[in-house]
DNA sequence: ACTCCACAGGAATTGAGGGGTG
DNA sequence: CACCCCTCAATTCCTGTGGAGT
């Protein structure tokens, strides 16, 4: 019933997220600075802070997993006591939980602390004990730390826990990774001045930069000759266009050569990566679609609702009637105007609705008009799997259809 | 230049729901 | 059981704002 596929890949590993290069391309001076800031490491001085930022996919994490390896092997030879705790922040949106997560990668799993019920300051004494404990350098790699937001205090803890005299026979040092640039000046000064003694920025890869990661990846994954000379600069500009995110380019390589594995072709085409772009894009939208909670879901309704009679653009005060009605539909407390603001401006940020500032002056004044930016489609595909919004979506659906509009 | 509309969005607070210790 | 902690959506209260009309 299964066979092994031949056609098209040869080993798909090296397109995947988790994939670990042997070599890191194209991050040359980002990898020389990075090297300085951790050379005090194996001079057994105390590690510097390390804050690392960039958009996601230009190499910061895999540049991290590759220097901390080998900085391991080498602290090894020297003699050097050396641990690296890599912490993911994605799901994590506070300085506790972060606290408690390293604490609990730090014990054993049967002697794990649950993640709420202690006061703040106790985990991080738990913290400090199971640091002490461990002793040496301990590198701590706090991946995607923008999560946490405003609530640095886990960050202004750490690197001074050796000077407060909270721990003796360690030195603990933070390589913050943030997606996100204006994370640095949201941080407290406080932190700033610690955390940031060394900083490095990785910028988007630009086309030739992919086109010499994607090649070299490509190489590994796809049998010779299956991909068409084109296919890969143009995943290459795809990518570079949108987000300079090597991570997408490999996505969209992958999916080509799915799409192409699935219709039985035996070479990867431009048209593959063309639609490849398509589908990422669309199930990007529909999973974030999916993720909101039952009232943004409602509010989706509602604008959808406008969309239909094509009087959108439509302003908060219409949607939020709208949005009454549908939440009393499905007995649903409907909630307060502020809060379907915020509502409003969670699915314009996702991108599934556009805004419009609007200023009718001295007899109207300032207000915000919203939109559709998505396939009326799909939305109603998305809204109608789920079950909590009972007919409203059936109802959105033949009114379109009424009108035509699918 | 000034006024005034109608809303945007910041800040502080609440309350329910996860959990802790003694 | 009484009392406390963290989290997060939601509420309450409020100040800020851009430009058409005067």
């Amino acid at each position: 019933m299964f066979t092994p596929d031949e056609n098209i890949f040869s080993d798909e590993y090296p397109l995947r997220e988790n994939y670990q290069p042997e070599q890191i391309q194209e991050r040359d001076n980002e990898l020389k600075k990075y090297r300085n800031a951790l050379q005090p490491v194996i001079n057994g001085a105390p590690p510097k802070n390390i804050f690392l930022y960039g958009k996601t996919g230009v190499g910061k994490t895999v540049a991290t997993n590759y220097l901390l390896d080998h900085l391991q092997e080498d602290a090894g030879e020297y003699g050097i006591d050396l641990t690296v705790i890599k912490q993911p922040c994605n799901n994590i949106s506070s300085s506790y939980q972060v606290a408690v997560n390293l604490l609990n990668q730090l014990r054993g799993p049967d002697s794990r602390v649950s993640t709420t019920g202690y006061p703040q300051q106790d985990v991080f004494n738990m913290l400090y004990d199971e640091l002490d404990e461990l002793g040496g350098t301990v590198l701590i790699v706090l991946d995607e730390i923008d999560n946490i937001g405003g609530n640095d205090d886990i960050l202004y803890e750490l690197p001074r826990a050796e000077s407060n005299g909270y721990v003796d026979d360690v030195w603990p040092g933070i390589i913050g990774i943030s997606n996100d640039f204006t994370f640095r000046d949201q941080l407290s000064p406080k932190v700033k001045d610690t955390l940031c003694e060394e900083e490095i920025h990785f910028p988007p890869y630009d086309a030739n930069e992919l086109t010499s990661i994607l090649g070299d990846r490509a190489e590994k994954a796809f049998h010779d000759g299956v991909l068409n000379d084109e296919v890969i600069p143009l995943a290459a500009a795809f990518s570079a266009q949108d987000s300079g995110s090597a991570r997408q380019g490999l996505r969209l390589l992958h999916k080509a050569g799915e799409l192409a594995r699935s219709n039985e072709a035996s070479t990867v085409e431009e048209k593959h990566i063309r639609s490849a772009q398509k589908e990422l894009e669309r199930d990007q939208l529909e999973d974030g679609m999916r993720e909101l909670t039952t009232q943004g879901h409602l509010v989706l309704c509602s604008v959808s609702a406008f969309e239909i009679t094509e009087v959108a653009p439509v302003r908060t005060q219409e949607i939020y009637e709208r949005y009454q009605n549908y939440a009393d539909r499905i007995s649903a407390d409907a909630l307060g105007e502020r809060r379907i603001r915020d509502h409003l401006s969670e699915l314009s940020l996702h991108g599934f609705l556009t805004v419009a500032e609007r200023n009718d002056g001295f007899h109207g004044g300032s207000y915000y008009e919203y939109e559709l930016n998505v396939d009326l489609g799909s939305v109603l595909a998305v809204l109608s799997e789920i079950s909590r919004l009972e007919d409203i979506p059936e109802m959105l659906e033949s009114a379109a259809d009424r009108e035509g509009l699918t």
